[in-house]
DNA sequence: TATTAACACGAAATCGTTTTAGTGTTACAC
DNA sequence: GTGTAACACTAAAACGATTTCGTGTTAATA
């Protein structure tokens, strides 16, 4: 016997993969009879169930997962659309997406709109045909531009949806957003603590939902606190066009601001270069408050002060929301939106007395 | 005929997704007329294509992707193992194989190893049950430490295998891989050239891959230009322990070097902000140059000088290598290795002039 | 000796497709 | 009137698993 399986195994890389019926035909029984030994059931002999069994080890047999898939009527794959990759806290946020599904037996797919709509909509398709169990997204720039969100209308009537970090009021679905506006009021409220008087922004177009949110953050401190402030001092960076031209107008302004919070990393960075180049002192003549704790944040020189997002926690929580909806039997319970909370992360662009 | 349409219709988000059968029942015909006529045969009447297909646009649907992929022995997805994701230089490598895998009609799924052997191992079990049809694997840390590929070898019995980045000669595969050893020449050899007399060196133990390779040609400008190196100049960083004493020891040297090339862009970045610190000048009294054009690099303050590893190309190279061989018939073509070139970018952080 | 329970296994349905090999009807030519 | 070609469609197998419902054999019990 033992013989006659290392003869039979010399062949297996000859053939395709071994499956069931392969077993079944060279132990003479039938695949019902495999599949139950396999899964020790007390139904087959002891005798026929270690005979399948090393059969099968030997062989490194795998179930076919389509198969089991196709029949169980579940994928365990969880399909993630991000806007972008190259790009520090959408891939912390992968991260904790995939640490939560792993530990729920879950596999992640991952496709990227490159913040197009055309993409979102294709991605989507090319998943919704019961490759996916779920969808996990963050809106494409372009889509928020557009505001049509047929596709994920279309989307919901078949599987689950949980939208992440770019959502949209319009959808209704389980969502987790970060407390934009909570930090857009910390970092504002920080600046004028310290001293600055004059406060600028460098924000998205208003169609950004979360530059939007940090923006009203920024605008409830600053009214909170009763400061003007003139509407060269508020930067909507069109990113179609020059980046750097447009942050440098706020720089260059005669009566320039001597504390300014940007709504991401690269702006806050680049209008800190910028600064640096004319000479101006940081953070002494004008501080520095980014948004997202990457490296961008920790390694310019003086590093950033910044809202640490939480990207990882915040995977974890979509994934755990979507796979809740997706293993409710009753899956109408109320859609909830979770709001992961920002912290503010003093380093050296910033004054330090109040 | 119409109306009978529009009634049914609303019924859709009630029962599951619509599947070929479901369509045949209700108009009364085969499965496999619906099939045909969905994909406009000629043995279907011009009448019952009409309708068919009128039928299903009707009810938006969408063929069961799992059991096209299971009929046709063919899942179209590719697996992608890589070490990290909070990462510029992997990140801009999975933009690659994804922008080409979509050209060619396949799908990625990532997976992290989080530079662990067993989720290494485990990821590619997961994946191997004819979830996937290739595979796209940077070997972790904990893998080449160990240097125990079995698993590699197992898998390449069933599925193609490309590594690409961090491989090893042991895998005999299809491979890319960045000119590490080229970089490391060019980068020392720039050092040389503008003027730096005293080299030194920070890298990874000798097990990963890249950073071995980028120390030989590190060694090999040295000894081109007969430089002598005291070992106290060659730090291997361990990253288990604290990351900024190890490096802290070549900068704080009563001998210190001139001209520091470390093999990725924290070490630099952090090796350049512990220089400043100690009021060292850069570049006059120390230049720099790291390894990937990332972020870090761009935005740190003076800027890093550094090598680009053009990680788009090199995913597409990977993606390529592999679905050529997944699609081919005869499969014993020789194993290729690619070899993707590097830019010296050089920014403020080295001297300018020969 | 007849009935029944336990045991060990197999047949067939199922998941949603595609495809090959029929099948029945009509129409036309001889 | 018969043979056959075209037409329009269906039945069934296949992909690889699981599971429900049998079924045949043996052994124990009445």
């Amino acid at each position: 016997m033992k013989i006659f399986y290392i003869c039979k195994s010399q062949q297996k890389n000859m053939g395709a993969k071994i499956t069931l019926k392969k077993i079944a035909k060279e132990l003479g029984v039938s695949t019902s009879t495999v599949s139950k030994a396999l899964s020790d059931s007390h139904e087959i002999s002891v005798e026929t169930r270690e005979k399948v069994k090393a059969f099968a080890k030997m062989y490194n047999y795998k179930p076919n997962s389509l198969a089991l898939r196709l029949r169980n009527q579940r994928s365990m794959v969880i399909g993630v659309i991000i806007p972008e990759i190259v790009h520090h806290f959408f891939s912390t946020v992968i991260s904790g997406i995939e640490h939560g599904a792993n530990e729920r037996g879950y596999n992640v797919m991952v496709c990227f709109s490159d913040e197009s709509y055309q993409k979102e909509v294709l991605n989507i398709e090319m998943l919704a045909g019961g490759s996916v169990d779920g969808f996990l997204v963050s809106i494409a720039k372009e889509t928020q531009e557009l505001s049509d969100f047929r596709h994920f209308e279309d989307l919901k009537e078949e599987v689950p949806l949980v939208l992440f970090d770019r959502v949209h009021p319009k959808i209704n679905c389980d969502k987790v957003v970060v407390d934009d506006f909570g930090g857009g009021y910390k970092a504002t409220e920080y600046l004028i603590k310290t001293g600055c008087k004059k406060l600028a922004i460098i924000t998205t177009p208003d169609f950004v939902s979360v530059g939007l949110e940090r923006k009203k953050g920024f605008l409830k401190a600053i009214n909170d606190y009763n400061i003007a402030v003139p509407s060269e001092y508020i930067i909507q960076v069109n990113e179609k066009n020059d980046i750097t031209a447009q942050i440098q107008k706020v720089i260059n302004l005669p009566d320039r601001p001597d504390g300014i919070f940007a709504v991401n990393e690269i702006y806050a960075a680049t209008a800190m270069k910028l600064a640096q180049d004319k000479g101006i002192k940081i953070p002494e003549e004008m501080s520095f408050i980014g948004f997202t704790d990457g490296y961008i944040s920790q390694f310019s020189n003086p590093s950033l002060s910044t809202l640490a997002q939480h990207g990882h926690e915040m995977g974890e929580k979509a994934i755990e929301l979507l796979i809740n909806r997706i293993e409710s039997k009753d899956s109408d319970f109320p859609f909830q939106t979770k709001v992961i909370d920002v912290d503010l992360k003093i380093r050296n662009s910033t004054k330090k007395t109040f």
